[in-house]
DNA sequence: ACTTGGCACTCAGGAACACAGAGTGCCAGC
DNA sequence: GCTGGCACTCTGTGTTCCTGAGTGCCAAGT
């Protein structure tokens, strides 16, 4: 039902559209892209796109701008993704490598392709349940009082101060530290109820009130991460563009939850997914696509990145930047 | 110069014009406020005020607007820092209480400030330098690697990964860390690179080049972050608002440097800072006012928040919750 | 020396109106 | 099935006019 010079025209519309940011008629579209027909045929393969969903018109006698679905049908069957330039490839992987520890490598991430984008990127932290153990420290701070420490594989570390119910000495600490180091070192977050529940029971009768305390800490620990931290950057680029609803996009960006749900779940590794408008799952958000990638060392997919825009975007460039940055994140993650 | 009436008339344009938005006119104020004079008196005094400066009218018949210079008056002279309510005293205790990490606490403060005021919150982080050291961990990772942790009496964790020249066995580590500790235990963190200056030449001759390079991989974690992290939070608030430069001030917001220098010198411990307009340092925040106090745990100020908002604002409320908030975040950090 | 009522003047913002231009839909002809 | 022509329909813009709020100044009153 559409044959190849619809789709051609339905491209047309949306690469002028995106690029001119007003409504594109017959005409200008018939010259600009030498589609080899005169614009009263453009014309009437507009009002069959228009008569299927896939564009439509602000007002009578205005031109055409694409719908959601045209959008979709664009992204999925009509683009190809556009890989960054050479330059643009260099300027990512020194940007990145400069990066001192974890905390760096996300904040340089999300200035990162906020700028290649120019529009506002989103990253979450790598998650702290699909990583492993790599060392828990135990650090008196007082008679009654320690710190927790927990570094993971990924170089995330944790901490929480504890009160313990009773004075401790110094070698029972030591003691723990050690047994603890012994049982999850290497072992993956998601197991580590599992692994440290026998635990009070391999030590002294008199040690387990503080060990108890201890391990309730930990476990603590791990459930109040489990819902992530997403930060953001480039809001500055929303000023410019947007013609509606600036405050609720705002207001969506700082809403945790909102941004985790935004970035989707864990699906295919490098896979890219593309939310278009109003198949956004927070209804503030329509007039807004997402083009989210999960990246991670290796093959395990670690955590999730991605921008919004207007659904007027530059789809094949903001996916190639994404996946590109979600790569070379990747690399640096795994290296370190 | 400026008899009481004139100053009365003054603090009355500034109120009538941050509640309505919109330019006073001589007979609306000489209504709302009794002042017991007739419009064409107030008409008088104003003339007198926008010939000193205090105020302008945007357009000739139009009413009067509060100049910077205006504002400025007003703070200093004319309004009186307005307290929170029991209810919102109530409401940031239970709401900061509930923070398990320093992290957690900043976060939390800044969201509370930007609720409150209904405006943008900026926080910065407790700074390094001016707090001391309360553990230092080395981690082995592998033969020739080992994690550096950086423990503060803010409850913030520094670490690094550091590459040794050789290898070396743990009970070498195990000393060394025993020795930090030793000399660096409360130490200012502004005093740790002559503390530990001679601490190489206190080892046999064989540990010297680990750690030497530690020492320095901890010297480097001081400095690089020297520049402290600022994070902000309600940028939603500024849409509704906002007549011009948005993009501007969003850009500024995400300038860690901006930002500092926005914040301001430490000043006298709990003394509220006004900034009015073009008193800012950065051209693009002309428009915009910032009120800010430094917080810390007792006596010391550890670092600065504030809330910057449209010149506008209403400078009684939002200095009231500057300085409440900046008082309860220096209890909760007293108190951990 | 201030204050006050009166009065003429100014100007932003809104309503009414006309108009040019871009774009469409449809039809007849190739 | 494509194309040129033509009548039609809008939005956006520019013009004009008018109202109303607000001012500045002046002369009279206290």
């Amino acid at each position: 039902m559409l044959d190849d010079r619809k789709l051609a025209v339905l491209r047309a519309v949306v690469e002028d559209y995106v690029s001119t940011n007003e409504p594109v008629g017959s005409k200008a579209l018939a010259e600009r892209h030498n589609l080899g027909v005169s614009p009263a045929t453009v014309r009437n393969d507009m009002a069959v796109l228009e008569e299927q969903g896939y564009i439509t018109q602000p007002h009578t006698s205005a031109g055409r701008v694409p719908t959601d679905k045209g959008y979709r049908l664009f992204v999925d069957r009509l683009s190809q993704i556009k890989p960054l330039s050479a330059a643009e490839r260099r300027a990512i992987e020194t940007f990145l490598a400069g990066a001192v520890d974890l905390d760096d490598v996300v904040t340089r991430t999300v200035r990162l392709l906020a700028q290649l984008t120019r529009q506002v990127a989103v990253v979450q932290y790598p998650s702290l349940t699909r990583s492993t153990v790599r060392h828990v420290e135990l650090v008196p701070l007082a008679e009654r009082r320690i710190m927790l420490v927990l570094i993971t594989n990924t170089g995330r570390v944790e901490q929480r101060v504890v009160e313990l119910p009773e004075i401790v000495a110094d070698d029972q600490v030591a003691h723990l530290r050690a047994l603890l180091n012994a049982s999850l070192d290497g072992c993956g977050l998601g197991r580590v109820p599992e692994t440290i529940a026998d635990l009070p029971d391999r030590l002294p009768e008199e040690d387990r009130p503080v060990a108890a305390t201890i391990l309730s800490v930990l476990l603590e620990t791990l459930v109040d991460r489990h819902d992530e931290k997403v930060i953001f950057a480039g809001a500055a680029n929303l000023a410019g563009d947007f013609s509606v609803g600036l405050r609720e996009v705002l207001e969506a960006l700082e809403e945790q939850v909102v941004l985790m749900r935004l970035l989707g779940e864990a699906g295919d590794h490098s896979a890219l997914m593309v939310r278009i408008g109003s198949e956004n799952p927070y209804s503030g958000l329509h007039g807004t696509s997402i083009v989210a990638a999960g990246y991670g060392s290796g093959d395990n997919e670690l955590a999730r990145l991605g921008v919004l825009g207007p659904t007027r975007m530059d789809y094949p460039v903001t996916m190639g930047a994404v996946r590109a940055v979600a790569r070379y994140v990747g690399q640096i993650l795994a290296g370190s």
